[in-house]
RNA sequence: GGUCCCAUCGUCUAACGGUUAGGACACCAGAUUCUCAAUCUGGCAAUGCGGGUUCGAUUCCCGCUGGGAUCACCA
């Protein structure tokens, strides 16, 4: 009886899309597609506290640019599906539904112990070092008849309660340990745990792929699943992404976290998702770079790892220079590069791309590319002394002077500009690396650039000649 | 603190009892050279510790150490 795979993203929209989240959202889509299964976007926005006004937009934003869709949920229009609506403020009457039924068989109840009542309980445990797990037995009273003022909450059987993850293996938890939880709030909406059991079940998800901080409430989860009498998923707990320095869990305070951040850095899609496949994950191979197609066509679940990984942005930075030297073709490099760069500098498209052709093997991430390539477009300011710094300004001025001369009765190839350049650096007794030097600042402004003679062939003769004009005196 | 999880180069990872412990990023050196980048070649670098099991442990078992997750009317 193989089910239909179907697997769901449910973030909160609580403020931005987090880059572990990604991950998250990439291995549940390529779960999905890989066994043509379905990918679903669910929001699970059932803390009304935390609500933020374009949390939706952003996690659609986010996952859009990553070519993440999904087949089913929400969307800038909402997918269809037939199990919608696909957002849990719009689902509370299957929730309120489940919950009475559990109240009406006695297995759950409406709580009505204070939150203050219940932090000095705990305090109290904590200080005798006793371990606190809340009991229906505690509650100040007991409540008979229906209270919608008050939370409910689930009553934990005895026994204990087995599940097992498709990574890590069998669990087992007494239930001695699982507190008597909240599944309805005071304000109507269920907890995280309830909606989740709730919707996943009538969403008819196959298997839940989640970070793995999940894994101490799947207790709580199975546990529902089976007092619901709904048939369980299968579990698949992700490791976590760790911050650079490996001590925690990666974070705000590590830099950039929102994955809109990467797309204004000039990271590719592709580079983005390549990475954070391996990020927890692995084929087996030594292969490092691989398509969003084959990513789909290789990956399984065996090979999830167990450890935290590392998020090593240097490593990042690597990919998406790959991806941007050596995938893309010119013309779809051009696309991407628009948004990085004045619009003006695409007026004369063949000068464009001849300053590409120079500047495309050092362009790591897009955001890079109007620093490196904006000597070809404006004036540089050449600082006096960046210019002066290995030879004396006669003597600097004398070599400018010369090129002038002999460059303006050439032919600007860059053969014809080699053959002159390095016959005058003879005739003057420069060092080539000096002389050159010289020329490069003078016409750049900078001391790394492109190769001397690609400059000058490419910036032409006027422009050239115009620019060592400005420093011969 | 209770419960649970994890453990190979600095980092991402391969090796499902027998390998000189492999690859990649980073780093270093060399080649190329007018600088930087790219490219090519080479180098540095790891099985946390202690017990078992076994002819033989990175691999299986136990303990320790270290790290992490979680213990909300947050998800």
């Amino acid at each position: 009886m193989n089910k239909a795979v179907r697997v769901r993203f449910a973030p909160s929209p609580t403020g931005f899309l987090h880059i572990g989240g990604v991950r998250t959202a990439l291995f549940n889509y390529l779960f999905a597609k890989s066994h043509k299964g379905k990918f679903i976007l669910r929001l699970e926005d059932t803390d009304q506290e935390r609500f933020v006004a374009d949390g939706v937009e952003q996690i659609i934003k986010s996952l859009d640019w990553l070519g993440l869709h999904p087949d089913e949920g929400v969307w800038y229009e909402e997918k269809p599906g037939e199990h919608g609506p696909y957002i849990q403020s719009k689902r509370l009457n299957h929730y309120g539904n489940f919950a009475q039924g559990l109240v009406a068989s006695g297995l759950a109840y409406y709580s009505d112990i204070s939150p203050e009542q219940l932090a000095s309980l705990k305090a109290e445990a904590l200080a005798s070092k006793q371990p606190f797990v809340y009991q229906q037995s505690m509650e100040p009273s007991n409540v008979t008849a229906p209270d919608t003022a008050l939370p409910i909450r689930l009553k934990i059987p005895a026994g204990s309660t087995k599940w097992s993850d498709e990574v890590r293996g069998d669990f087992s938890t007494s239930n001695s340990l699982i507190d008597d939880f909240i599944i309805i709030k005071a304000d109507g909406f269920p907890t995280y745990n309830f909606a989740n059991v709730v919707d996943d079940h009538l969403m008819q998800i196959s298997h839940v792929i989640r970070g793995d901080e999940f894994i101490s409430s799947t207790a709580k989860h199975a546990l529902l699943y089976d007092m619901l009498k709904f048939d369980r998923p299968t579990w698949i707990h992700l490791p976590p992404i760790l911050s650079p320095d490996g001590k925690r869990k990666l974070s705000k305070r590590d830099g950039d976290v929102n994955v809109l951040d990467y797309q204004k850095k000039g990271y590719l899609p592709e580079a983005l998702l390549n990475f954070l496949s391996l990020l927890g994950w692995n084929d087996g191979s030594t292969q490092e770079i691989f398509s969003p197609e084959e990513l789909i066509a290789k990956f399984n679940i065996d090979r999830i790892q167990k450890s935290p990984a590392v998020f090593d942005s240097v490593r990042l930075d690597w990919m998406n220079g790959e991806y941007l030297r050596h995938k893309l073709t010119e013309e779809e490099f051009i696309e991407h590069i628009k948004p990085y760069i004045p619009a003006g500098w695409l007026n004369d498209l063949d000068y464009f791309k001849s300053v590409l052709r120079l500047d495309r093997d050092r362009i790591k991430r897009l955001d890079e590319a109007k620093y490196i390539m904006e000597i070809f477009f404006d004036l540089p300011k050449v600082d006096s002394k960046l210019l002066y710094k290995k030879d004396d300004a006669a003597t600097a001025k004398q070599w400018i002077a010369s090129t002038i001369s002999e460059l303006d009765t050439i032919e600007f190839t860059h053969s014809k500009l080699e053959t002159a350049l390095r016959g005058l650096s003879e005739k003057l007794e420069a060092q080539t690396g000096k002389y050159f030097y010289v020329l490069r600042v003078a016409l750049t402004g900078r001391t790394e650039a492109p190769g001397l003679f690609d400059i000058f062939e490419t910036l032409g003769k006027q422009e050239s000649l115009k620019r060592l004009k400005n420093c011969a005196h």
